[in-house]
DNA sequence: AGCACGCCGACT
DNA sequence: GTCGGCGTGCTC
């Protein structure tokens, strides 16, 4: 009687064997409907065995096998189980997560094409040559005549949203197109000589597997480099792999592919999308309909049998780590999957991480520096501004008000970066020293004088502000330091006539308002505006011609040893928004720590330098790329109980012990208290990645094994970005 | 995670 | 006398 190993959606350890009277080898992969506990679960085959881990009289048969949709491929269960293995996961959690909901059902899959390629037929044609008086339907025709060959969804896209394009098809005017060539690719720009040179050192790497960092500046063209390798794939007829950190703040990357490759079938899978759109996705991507497949970190994980690239752009951004649930870095499995996959990977990025850089100093990647800006521009000037030597209003120095006032004159906008959120970060009472703390983290409520609330931006709750002290009933209470709504207040009256936009997670709520405000900002509807991080990613502004950064001083000497690497990343990035084409940008950095060698760095622009110099300093700290970590975090409503569990952790650890292993005390977290649960953390460090891992396997089987009060949970953090 | 079983307070 | 609190234990 053969017996199926079934992965299921628990967060437990393990996987369960069911009898299934009528499985084959032919069923591994597939969706399975299972009898568990009181009820059923949907899981996936993982494998079939001869022998059950449980005696046979406890096995229980299999409710059905759904094959309706063709077996997960065993390089995807590889994958699966890979990053059960690193992460130290439950596999079925890990499927459960790199599945898409809807395929886990597995209803029937619908997989005819709804996006069809358009073109232009004989018929239509000849209505256009005749002048035929349909005249929204003959729009159609010629749009086609005049662009070529495009999906249904660009032609709504660009046409008025209600073309008649079903009256085009039904007169035959136009017609879905038979054969096609995805490899096919409109506008492609001629490569800069550097672009070139990237393009033949990576062609020269050859289709197998091979790690590339591509390492350009903003506005150095590697979007441009991704497509023309991608198009160099699909005429092999190839799968690539795009990965983005977030489709919602790139949503032109999605167009600028999709128009790119008319006659590709691309598929943009992100968390957002609904499950219908997901798994079609991942069914097209499966079966091979799909060519290119372009998404965020969940993407990582689509079964792509004819895969032939992968791309990873910004290959430092934090969003390929997910922080919740199963931990795991996209960009790290990417790089895994290539290599499994044996096909070539590009990690693109202005400031690559300096994990990356090590690996390609070592070796493990080649570097390809792209030097230049595409658009024959400069790089921005940038200066420090000693706030030691001058007076600052609201934070803003009289230099760089001085340079906001030059660029309102001569009609150019201004960016004032500042990493903080709302109006004030806290609201204090002078004469009892009460403090706005949230009750249920141990973080300061932040004055949202807008909304007029107060709120935690740690666990969301929000309040009134209150008028008066709520301890002493002082009526002069204050709001201490300032954040974007204030700095947008005090521009607002320095200069009165400007126009000043404020771009911060409050203002920029989903995509269509963050659409519309780009929008504003490229139609030069704005003279100064005043942004967060989220302004630092990839968008181009004509008219910014000044960047000043205030408050960076808080991240110089912040606890997390990576704090630097970030506000490096973070200054680079929002720098290479000011200055463009003809214009030449200025960035103004106020600190108070001049001599600091970032600042140094920043100003030369030496990302190298700035690289040097961290990887030095981490090298000499024992920390990573020179160190493999992973944090056992535990939390409870009391921290004397996570604590507590981390003490018996480190007990529970002794039998496997290394030389080679440090295991430290546990502490309590910096930010203790979050969300009414108080939090722990205890660190684990090796010099070589095999010692952790093979620690790891024996420790976090003895953790489940620990006994633990319910109210406490733990989790595994490997390769932990925040420590 | 669910969802059972299993022993101690306020209720028809 | 029961209905129900959430403390441990299991799920092939």
């Amino acid at each position: 009687m053969p017996i199926v190993r079934v992965a299921l959606p628990v967060p437990l350890p393990q996987t369960f064997d069911y009898i299934a009277e009528k499985a084959s080898t032919a069923d591994v992969g597939r969706c399975v409907r299972v009898p568990f506990g009181r009820g059923f679960q949907n899981g996936v085959i993982v494998s079939l065995v001869a022998r059950a881990d449980v005696e046979a009289h406890r096995l229980k048969p299999v409710d059905s096998v759904l094959d309706e949709v063709p077996p997960l491929p065993a390089d995807w269960l590889e994958l699966v189980a890979f990053t059960a293995r690193y992460y130290h996961a439950p596999i079925g959690e890990v499927i459960h997560l790199a599945l898409p909901p809807g395929l886990r059902r597995a209803a029937a899959i619908d997989d005819r094409e709804a996006d069809p390629l358009l073109e232009a037929t004989a018929e239509g044609r000849d209505a256009v040559a005749a002048g035929h008086r349909a005249r929204k339907p003959r729009a159609i025709v010629e749009w086609l005549l005049t662009r070529g060959p495009a999906r249904r969804s660009v032609l709504r896209a660009d046409l008025d949203s209600a073309a008649p394009i079903s009256d085009a098809l039904a007169r035959g005017w136009i017609a879905p197109m038979a054969a096609r060539d995805p490899a096919a690719s409109a506008g492609e720009q001629t490569p800069t000589a550097g672009q070139a040179a990237a393009l033949a050192t990576i062609a020269a790497g050859g289709p197998g597997y091979h790690s590339w960092l591509l390492h350009g500046v903003t506005g150095s063209g590697k979007t441009e480099i991704y497509l023309q390798l991608a198009r160099q794939h699909l005429a092999r007829g190839t799968q690539v792999l795009f990965l983005v950190p977030e489709i919602g703040l790139t949503p032109q990357l999605e167009t600028r592919v999709r128009q790119r490759f008319p006659a590709a079938t691309v598929v943009a899978l992100h968390s957002a999308q609904s499950d219908g759109a997901r798994s079609a996705g991942f069914v097209q991507a499966m079966t091979g309909a799909a060519d290119i497949v372009l998404g965020t970190r969940l993407a990582v994980f689509t079964p792509m049998p004819r895969l032939g690239l992968i791309l990873v752009d910004e290959e430092h951004d934090a969003s390929y780590a997910q922080l919740e649930g199963v931990r795991y870095s996209a960009r790290d499995l990417a790089v895994w999957r290539a290599r499994q996959r044996d096909v070539p990977l590009v990690l693109g990025s202005a400031t690559p991480s300096l994990e990356s850089w090590q690996h390609a100093l070592d070796g493990r990647y080649t570097r390809i520096d792209l030097a230049q800006r595409a658009l024959a521009a400069s790089l921005p000037a940038v200066q420090r501004i000693d706030t030691r030597l001058v007076k600052l209003d609201q934070g803003l120095s009289p230099q760089l008000i001085d340079a906001i006032r030059q660029r309102l004159q001569r009609r150019e906008q201004s960016l004032v970066f500042l990493n903080r959120r709302g109006y004030a970060p806290v609201l204090s009472c002078p004469a009892c020293g009460w403090i706005s703390g949230c009750d249920h983290c141990s973080a300061n409520r932040v004055v949202h004088l807008a909304e007029g609330r107060m709120r935690c931006h740690h666990c969301g709750t929000d309040g009134p502000i209150p008028r008066a002290c709520p301890q002493c009933g002082n009526q002069d209470i204050h709001a201490f330091g300032r954040g974007t709504q204030r700095v947008e207040e005090r521009l607002g009256e320095l200069f009165p006539d400007a126009r000043v936009l404020r771009l911060d997670r409050d203002a920029v709520r989903s995509r269509p308002q963050w659409e519309a405000l780009l929008a504003r900002i490229a139609a030069g509807d704005a003279d100064i505006l005043v942004g967060t991080q989220m302004m630092a990613k990839g968008h181009d502004f004509p008219r910014l011609t000044l960047v000043g950064v205030i408050g960076a001083d808080a991240s110089l000497h912040a606890a997390d040893f990576r704090a630097p690497e970030r506000l490096f990343q973070q200054l680079m990035q929002v720098g290479g928004r000011a200055g463009r084409a003809e214009l030449p940008g200025e960035v103004l950095v106020q600190t108070e720590f001049p001599d600091n060698p970032l600042f140094a760095c920043l100003v030369r622009h030496d990302f190298p330098r700035f690289c040097a110099l961290a990887l030095d300093e981490r090298r000499r700290a024992g920390f990573p790329p020179f160190a493999y970590q992973a944090m056992l975090r535990a939390d409870a409503p009391a921290i004397a109980d996570a604590l507590d569990f981390l003490r018996r952790a480190v007990e529970a650890a002794q039998p496997f012990a290394n030389p080679a292993l440090q295991i430290y005390d546990p502490v309590p977290m910096r930010m203790v208290r979050l969300a009414r649960r108080e939090r722990a953390q205890l660190l684990v460090e090796a010099l070589q990645r095999p010692t952790l891992q093979t620690f790891l396997q024996a420790w976090v089987a003895a953790l489940y094994r620990l006994p633990a009060n319910r109210q406490l949970r733990w989790r595994i953090d490997v390769d932990p970005l925040d420590v």
